[in-house]
DNA sequence: CCCTCATTCATACGTTCGTTTGAATCATAC
DNA sequence: GTATGATTCAAACGAACGTATGAATGAGGG
C-alpha cells in the first residue's frame, strides 16, 4: 500500500526512541532524523505522533501474542491439564524469545513496555487488540484449573506479576554496580531465572482469606 | 529554610503530576497552577524541573527505606537467620504501608516508580542515597544466608523482581477490567497476595547451570 | 509524451515549553 | 519607622514542539 522503505525506517526509528526517552521525550523531528526521512512523513504514513506509537506498539506485541497462542496450542494438544511450569513457561518464554533483532537482548523493548504500564495517557491505553485478550483469557482459565482453590482475582493478580518480573527485570536501571554481580545479566540465564522465579510465584498456595 | 507552605505545595503537586503525565509531560506552569503558587517558584526553591523532581522522589523514597532498615532491624534482633518469608515481609512490606496520605492504595506512587524505573535519562538517575545501597546490601547479605547455593546474580535478579511485582502490580489494577474479577482489588488483600506470591518465588531452588 | 497518483519535500503557523529577570511584597529585628 | 533578607510576582526570552499546506518529484500505464 506504501513504500516499505520509509515507512518501516520510521517505525525502527521510533520505537528505538519511545523506548528511550519515552512518547513525549520524542520529537517528531528525531524520529525523522533519524529515519532519514521527511518531517511531514509521519503526518502522511501514521496520522500523527500517536498513530505512529500504536503501530510501532503493535508491532511489537504482535509476535508475542501469537507466540504464546502458539504456545498454549502445543501445550494443549499433549495433555488437557498442563502443569503450572508448561504453562509459565508458554507464556513468559515469548517475552524473551520474540524480540526485534538488535534489541539489546530485550532490554530496549521491555523499557518501551514498562513505560507503556506506567502511562495512564490516552495515546497510550488502545493498542491492545480482541487477539490479546483471548490470548489471556485462554491461559487464565488454563492456569485456573491448574491452580484449583485460587480466586479469579488472586490469579489475575499473579498473572501481572508474570509480565511485571519479565518486564521490569531487564530493564537494567538497577544493574548499577552491585556487590558480587557482574551485569548486564546474560540473555539466556535471565531466561531461566525467570521461568523459576515465576514458576515458584504461581505455584504458591492460595493465600489464606 | 525556606517558606514550608509553598514548598510543599509544590512538592504535592509535583508528585501526582509527574506519576499521572509523567516528567516530561508535566509542565511547570501545570504544577504550580496546581500548588497555588507563581511560576518562578520552582525555579527559587528547587532550582530547576530537575531538582523538583529529585526532591519529589526523595521524599516519597525515604519513608520506604527507612522501614525497610527498621524491619529488618527488628528481625535481625531476633533471630540471627530469618525466614524467606520473613526477609520478604520486612523488604516488600514497606513499598505498601509507606504510601502518602491521600494516594490510591499505592497506585499513584508506583506509577511514579515504574515511570522512573524505565526511564533512562540522567535526570531520573541521580535520586538513590547512599542510605538506600545500604539497606540493599544488607538485604542482599540476608536473603543470601537464607538461600544458600543462590548465585549473587541470581539472588540480585530475584530481588528485582519483588521490586518489579510490588511496583508495577498496583498500577495495572486501575487500567483493567478483567472477566470475572471485580477490580479495583483492595489495599489490603493486594499486600498479602504480593507477600505469598513474592516468598514463593524468593525461596525457588537454584537454577541449574 | 503525458496524465495520474503516491510519495517526498521545504516551509510556515500557532502554541507551549523551561528559564531568567528585576521590581514588588512580606516578615522580622533593630 | 526603617533597614534587611527572604519570598513572590508579572513579564518576557528564545527554543522546540505537532501539525498543516502546497509545490516538487518519481514511477507506470495509456
Amino acid at each position: 500500500m506504501a513504500s516499505p522503505d520509509t515507512r518501516t525506517q520510521l517505525l525502527d526509528a521510533a520505537e528505538r526512541l519511545f523506548a528511550e526517552r519515552g512518547f513525549r521525550g520524542t520529537s517528531i523531528r528525531a524520529i525523522t532524523d533519524l529515519a532519514g526521512a521527511n518531517l511531514a512523513a509521519v503526518g502522511y504514513h501514521f496520522g500523527s505522533k500517536a498513530g505512529l506509537l500504536v503501530a510501532v506498539v503493535r508491532r511489537v506485541i504482535e509476535p508475542i501474542t501469537a507466540a504464546q497462542r502458539a504456545g498454549l496450542d502445543r501445550l494443549l494438544a499433549r495433555t488437557p491439564d498442563p502443569t503450572v511450569t508448561d504453562l509459565v513457561e508458554a507464556f513468559a518464554g515469548p517475552l524473551f524469545d520474540e524480540m526485534p533483532a538488535g534489541d539489546e537482548g530485550g532490554a530496549r523493548t521491555s523499557r518501551l513496555i514498562v513505560r507503556i504500564i506506567g502511562d495512564p495517557a490516552e495515546e497510550m491505553r488502545d493498542w491492545t487488540g480482541p487477539a490479546d485478550d483471548a490470548v489471556r483469557d485462554r491461559y487464565l482459565a488454563a492456569f485456573g484449573r491448574a491452580l484449583p482453590g485460587l480466586s479469579a482475582e488472586e490469579l489475575w493478580f499473579r498473572i501481572r506479576g508474570v509480565l511485571a518480573v519479565t518486564a521490569v527485570d531487564r530493564v537494567e536501571v538497577y544493574n548499577q554496580d552491585v556487590p558480587g554481580c557482574s551485569s548486564p545479566v546474560a540473555g539466556e540465564a535471565a531466561r531461566r531465572w525467570a521461568i523459576t522465579f515465576l514458576a515458584a510465584a504461581m505455584s504458591a498456595p492460595p493465600t489464606g482469606a
